[in-house]
DNA sequence: ACACCCTGTAACAGTTTTGTAATCCCTTTG
DNA sequence: CAAAGGGATTACAAAACTGTTACAGGGTGT
């Protein structure tokens, strides 16, 4: 299931596009303005929708903001905007926009986008050919391995992606709640302290290099450089 | 070097396309009308632009050609038009267009739009006209033969073409989901589990070889160098 | 119509991963 | 210093995932 988050000032605007798209089988959800926007947890997404003219943060603003977060880079966003001339049309596609849908537009056009775009977003995981590393640790994301000192670190899936977090973001704390959010699925209830037991496990895993993980007591977890 | 082929009955409009692409680091041939296009290797081309309004064979109907050879199914295409009515669209989307640029358009935008869509397709390069191969196995692409020690291994469709993506990408996981979106049609909807059945009968089919298709719990299948 | 191949589905068994609960340990705070 | 609030560990059980086999439907060629 694709979930699409659709973010326009134009309250109906915003419903309509969520019932036609919830009714192709996409996931929605809305917000009004790129601040409420940027306060989700945009990593569940696997489409932006953006309206250009919005609030004080405009969907080029936010789109900018977006693809500075590498763990959102790759989002495929799709603007949606009253103007079509050529500027803006380059404008968006520079900034890493995927698609450009002038208003007004018609809701078939729209679902047709959104499905070849999806189609094509998809193919392109494969494409994110990167390694993230911390002196001798590294992960690869395509291969989704750990090495240290060049060997290889069986991590499962959720040492894994906790890693991922942890060392994509070097220095910066991760609650508890911020973890789970990020790595869970949404329909999954799982207790804090789950957490913890990963953590440990990874800890471990990972030699000398679990002293990196530190415990911030009250706020969560972070990887920091010692 | 990307190389692309444009597909128009009006000279001049050739020519404008073809001098700005190879400005912009293309390789460009032309064609007048569909009818010579076809008779063309199709293959050496990472992207088709083609003009709608043309000749005997329009535009969308050489596209619908080109899509049914399963080598060039994967090439993009962006169709040029003068028509820019929702309905045209939306029948370019569907026959598997992968942009539509309306006439008059700018140069910088075809510009942009080819980059960005190049960007994203860009994975299946150096993989047409192939010969794949690791040790004493190897895939030829245009036999559609699988050889280990020289001596041919039936495969299946679908097994020969899961084994080229794995080979073709040595240590990369690919998940269920990312195997059936490039192997399966849009149109098919098929359990994720049949890909472990597939998987299975291919391992079985290629000897040794299957061990080197390793299942990443969790995430998908790759093949490795072991 | 028959036989054969390809392919998807279902079912079951075997593994691995992951969550929970219980217990122990450390740090902070009054 | 002692209590309280987290956090770390461990073992166990539940859940998730995968491998394999058998079977059925669709298609093709004879």
């Amino acid at each position: 299931m694709n979930k699409i988050l659709v973010v326009d000032d134009e309250e109906d605007l915003c419903e309509i596009l969520k019932f036609n798209l919830e009714s192709d089988g996409y996931e929605v959800d809305t917000a009004l303005c790129a601040e409420d926007a940027l306060k989700m947890n945009l990593n569940q997404y696997d489409l932006l929708m953006l309206d250009v003219m919005m609030g004080e943060i405009s969907g080029y603003k936010m789109a900018q903001m977006v693809k500075k977060n590498p763990e959102l880079k790759n989002t495929p966003i799709i603007f949606l905007t009253a103007k079509d001339t050529e500027n803006d049309k380059i404008h968006g596609f520079n900034i890493g926009a995927d698609d450009y849908i002038s208003k007004p537009y018609s809701i078939r056009e729209v679902l047709v986008r959104v499905k070849a775009l999806l189609r094509r977003t998809k193919k392109d995981e494969g494409l994110k050919n990167e390694i993230i590393s911390y002196k001798s640790l590294s992960i690869d994301m395509n291969k989704k391995k750990t090495m240290i000192d060049n060997v290889e670190i069986a991590l499962t899936k959720k040492e894994f992606e906790i890693l991922k977090l942890l060392l994509g973001n070097i220095g910066q704390v991760f609650s508890r709640e911020e973890i789970l959010s990020r790595i869970w699925t949404d329909e999954v209830y799982v207790l804090d302290r789950t957490i913890d037991v990963n953590i440990t496990r990874l800890r471990k895993k990972i030699g000398d290099y679990g002293k990196n993980i530190i415990t911030r007591l009250g706020y969560g977890y972070c990887f920091e450089n010692i």
